[in-house]
DNA sequence: CTGATCTAGTTCTATATAGAACCATAAGAC
DNA sequence: GTCTTATGGTTCTATATAGAACTAGATCAG
């Protein structure tokens, strides 16, 4: 590596572009989830930087939740389990463990052209290739929650050919072991409406009961856009929490 | 300062007991918002540190939000603009700036006895003394929010007094210059319900109309809860965001 | 009076070094 | 074979130092 740090803007601090260029290492899925990354010394010695900048590059990232740092081990590449932290904030009212992941039960599947809204929220152009899935989670046969899902076809090609037994009910998992697109954090936006016709029915309501309505934009390493979801779920079973500062 | 670091825990690292005490000195009101904290080879002098290590606590109370260091001027306490900062995730649909705060009218306000629930979330005993406050918040004069607001009455003696024109409608404000007391997070929890006949009068709403509803408690820079507050608003007016990660 | 330049104070970057704390494994004692 | 000890690798703490980048105010030139 002669001129790793030609990528980034040159007025950037040193430990600012080999942050940069360690990022770009996991993304491109050089450095994969689970290893460990090199050392302070290793970095320090292919990067040409005193220890302490290789050091101050690597808190850099764990702050921002990337690696993980084990005191005597090393830095490992964190693999977020991202379906669980997404729990957290959702879940039921009757202070259960919320450990449990609902089951996953998915009533339709297909490729279609992305309607303008979707287009303009995972940054294609309106028309392009999109899979929608329908998705009901269930607990004990419960029906909890419904979810309406659209990722870009180029981005997951031929997603609607995987076996609905493989899926199951972690659909994070496949975007990243199918496709190497690891979701890191999202965007969500909350609201609540009368349940319709079709709400209804997928969660066993009466017409017109309160439901929580979250959609949500899942978001990769980069910042790019993965996936759009849309979940409804009973008002009277679902608190959602969260730390304002 | 002979001893200075006598308050915490001695096998704790040095720059960590620093910061342990320059987050006392802030609390405790000697080093007040807005004013600049001493500067590194200052701390790194009164404090019998390295300038790295004084550099090294300074930088933690920055990550923490408790300072805000400038280049070239010197490291700030910070006064969380909580009013605008909670107002960030709670916005109208229709794209408005957000950046209006709503008016503020007090529909009631007395001295109560804390019920069982509001004096387990303020940590205090069950029949102690507090201070109730129902308030409407208008935009334009039409009314958009309702909330029920309950604080201790032993850490804001007399705030039933304070005339009304003076509150206005920032209430954290007056939690500040009166009592000392910071808002700096909030635990926030969501859900919606069907308007009762109550709240159907307050915001003008058809009654059973979906409304969303948020429990808040609010804490201060040592976690000790300061207000518990439950908001109620139109759902097809609000939306709620938030970043998961 | 105006504008440029200097100066002292501040945070920020980058380097270097020594040792503590901790982990995993190898070597040795019994 | 089992336990203890040593060893090398790792991150983390603490120190020190030199200079860059930036701010605010004083000084100086015209």
């Amino acid at each position: 590596m002669q001129n790793w740090s030609s990528e980034s803007d040159q007025r950037l601090p040193l430990y600012q572009r080999l942050a940069d260029e360690m990022r770009r290492e996991v993304t491109a899925g050089r450095w994969r989830p689970g290893e460990r990354a090199p050392s302070e010394n290793e970095l320090a010695g292919t990067y040409w930087v005193a220890p302490g900048t290789a050091r101050r590059a690597l808190r850099e990232l764990v702050d921002e939740g990337l690696l993980e740092s084990i005191r005597g081990k090393g830095a490992f590449v964190r693999r977020p389990n991202f379906d669980r932290s997404l729990q957290r904030f959702f879940r039921f009212r009757p202070a259960n463990d919320g450990r449990v992941i609902p089951d996953g039960k998915i009533l339709r599947r297909e490729r279609e052209p992305a309607p303008s809204y979707i287009a303009s929220q995972l940054r294609i152009r309106e028309g392009e290739g999109a899979v929608s899935i329908s998705r009901l989670r269930l607990i004990d046969d419960e029906p909890v929650l419904h979810e309406e899902i659209w990722v870009a076809e180029k981005a997951m090609p031929d997603l609607v050919e995987i076996p609905a037994e493989e899926i199951g009910p972690l659909l994070y998992a496949i975007y990243e072991t199918k496709y190497g697109q690891l979701v890191t954090r999202a965007n969500e936006e909350l609201t609540a409406e009368s349940a319709s016709a079709e709400t209804a029915r997928h969660l066993k309501v009466p017409l017109g009961a309160t439901v929580i309505v979250i959609d949500r934009l899942a978001l990769g390493y980069d910042g790019q856009p993965i996936e759009w979801r849309r979940s409804r779920g009973r008002a009277d079973q679902y608190h959602y929490q969260t730390e304002v500062r």
